[in-house]
DNA sequence: TTCCAGGCAATAC
DNA sequence: GTATTGCATGGA
């Protein structure tokens, strides 16, 4: 299998940051990670956005604002594994509805609960067990932010879970690689579909020299873009 | 009705 | 190391 992405098949690192530009140029700026309760008025969310348009922020990259919010991003991360993100809005707000969107009060529910919880999230018996493993991680860290291996040691957080949650909780500028962008660029010839997950990731972050902000964004673009991608083709 | 979403772990070779 | 399979809800 290859792993390298190839140079040779047309990406350097210009086209990485124009690409990113006619991203942003053609869809908006995306205002991710979307936050549940955001308490200013949320101006400039776009309106053409596809998908569930609560929670985003656009333009704003001062979240998360409490310990609280960042312990929400964290578990939407995980709810959100091959799940339709208004599914996991729904268990965010029934987590929200039992005051548990923090590690202690999560650690302490049920399982039963927390199953009915998280049901709408699908897989609700495997994310269950994931929350329970990740709020106790949370937990001991005390304040401090954790690192790669750290959460990849973590039962059920995986390589795109834990740079999830390094890029939006901690803003740790790191770039997160998922479905959307081995279909989005190998459709465009910069790498197969199958590249290992680490050589993607290197190859864009070494191709970027940005904060968090630019690769919160980039990624939210890459998003973006692969939903009116599927849209279109449902349409036809 | 079928298809599939902002993956991951377990298992089989 | 590579390929396959189970996990589950809700919207299109």
């Amino acid at each position: 299998m290859r792993d390298i992405p190839l140079s040779g098949m047309g990406a350097d690192a210009g086209a990485v940051l124009e690409y990113y530009g006619a991203l942003l140029k053609r869809y908006g700026p995306q205002g991710w990670w979307p936050i549940l309760d955001l308490h200013h008025a949320r101006k400039g969310v776009n309106p053409t956005k596809s998908g569930s348009i609560n929670g985003y922020h656009p333009g704003d990259f001062s979240y998360p604002r409490s310990e609280a919010q960042r312990f929400e991003i964290c578990i939407g991360a995980i709810l959100t594994q091959n799940t339709a993100w208004p599914n996991v809005e729904k268990a965010l707000l029934n987590l929200k509805q039992l005051d548990c969107l923090d590690s202690g009060r999560l650690l302490a529910l049920s399982e039963e609960i927390l199953k009915g919880a998280i049901r709408p999230a699908g897989y609700f018996n495997q994310k269950a067990r994931k929350l329970k493993v990740f709020a106790e991680f949370y937990a001991s860290l005390k304040g401090r932010a954790p690192s790669r291996g750290e959460l990849l040691g973590l039962w059920g957080v995986g390589p795109e879970t834990a740079d999830s949650i390094l890029l939006y909780a901690f803003r740790v500028p790191v770039f997160v690689v998922d479905a959307y962008t081995r279909r989005i660029f190998s459709g465009m010839g910069w790498f197969e579909k199958d590249a290992e997950y680490e050589s993607i990731r290197s190859f864009f972050e070494s191709s970027l020299d940005g904060d968090y902000k630019l690769f919160q964004e980039y990624h939210a673009l890459i998003v973006e873009k692969g939903k009116r991608m599927r849209a279109e083709v449902v349409k036809k």
